[in-house]
DNA sequence: ACATGTGAAGCGCTTCACAGCG
DNA sequence: CGCTGTGAAGCGCTTCACATGT
């Protein structure tokens, strides 16, 4: 089968990735059982998943590491590098922009933007906080593809429209808020609070 | 229904309080329709969620918004101050841990650790780093209940044992790795990759 | 013999539609 | 009349079990 990748699977599939990463170097071949337990996952999910896109696994023997690894980052369309955007150069936005995981994953940060003035012109890595009055024109004349918004909540849906009008479709949202967004423009959120919550909530369940 | 509350709802109830919070500060009540307006969701899904607390909403009017803060919290388990360990004073775990929005949500980090000798010392707000070598004491004298991991992917696994081993039963790792704990550990992965991953995925989708 | 690929069963979550109640 | 609360239907995801292929 194909074409037809769910949501739940394209939601495993860059966690395949990261345990094949992490496969000693001469292993040549993975058994569905062995990723399975790398991923914390049942081994019929690993074949059910790596089945939707036209598998390259083996019968008695498994998958090719090289193979399977290549046949997951073109699903997720990763055979070229992503061009993404920060903005919001605070705390969070700075330890983003600098993190070095960007690269070996097929991304690059092109752009890291701010509306304070003093914090424009200061130096993260090998890039320099620009003004938000040039997040439009930036992201458009270095093709982002991504944004990530690393700003205050109060912040958020104003950056959230710029990155729409500058053609920006997918965003990554660290702002402990809801952003609104037309259709066609794929958000995810990733909340810190909302995290430590849903923790202790089984905390208190444990417990009981 | 009181008591069955589904893994789906708890990861949504966090939500509900922060669309709860943002609503205007005169607001005395909402319906379901509004509240899912915020949230992105659909009514009957907010109507189903908060039928699993007892609900306090009042037919033909909504609900009462101090009420229904309450109630989720009180679902939550965020009745008291929870205690909160912070693994690794890189950027990012200086981030985590000068994020204000902790404490309103009520969360406190009581400590900072790092194995590097020279980020011990350090300050970050009002917390000092620390030795690693301290951590499993720390964690059981001052009652953390949670530990978050922002150390690089290959200290993970070590960090999360010593976590266990005192005491801490809810992690969150934010290390780009899979880490393995007993049952009864409860650990959720925040993964900056696996975020861009996801949303390469969907980019290739809508151009297609 | 062994591990993949896959229909089918099982299960949980979402959506619908309406009864119930202020 | 309006909005909540909820059985029931619908849908998607996971798990099972085994046929398939090497």
């Amino acid at each position: 089968m194909k074409t037809p990748v769910s949501p739940a699977t394209v939601q495993r599939l860059p966690l395949y990735l990261r345990c094949l990463d992490e496969l000693p170097a001469d292993a040549e071949r993975v058994s569905s059982s062995e990723l399975a337990a790398l991923a914390g996952v049942t081994p019929a999910q690993v074949r059910k998943d790596l089945s939707c896109l036209g598998s390259y696994g083996v019968r008695g023997v498994g998958y090719s590491v090289a193979g399977l690894t290549q046949q997951i980052r073109r699903a997720l369309g990763l055979t070229r590098e992503i061009a993404v955007i920060v903005v919001g150069a605070g705390n969070l936005g700075r330890a983003l922009a600098g993190y070095g995981g960007f690269g070996e994953s097929g991304f690059a940060v092109v752009g890291l933007f701010d509306s304070d003035p003093g914090a424009v012109g200061g130096r993260v890595g090998d890039l320099v906080v620009e003004p938000v009055g040039r997040l439009a024109d930036a992201a458009r004349t270095r093709g982002a593809a991504i944004g990530v918004i690393a700003t205050p909540a109060d912040a958020a849906q104003e950056v959230a429209d710029l990155l729409v009008s500058a053609g920006v479709a997918s965003i990554l949202n660290f702002a402990p808020t809801v952003i609104g967004v037309p259709d066609g423009v794929e958000v995810r959120r990733v909340d810190l609070a909302t995290e430590l919550q849903v923790l202790s909530f089984y905390l208190n369940r444990g417990a009981s």
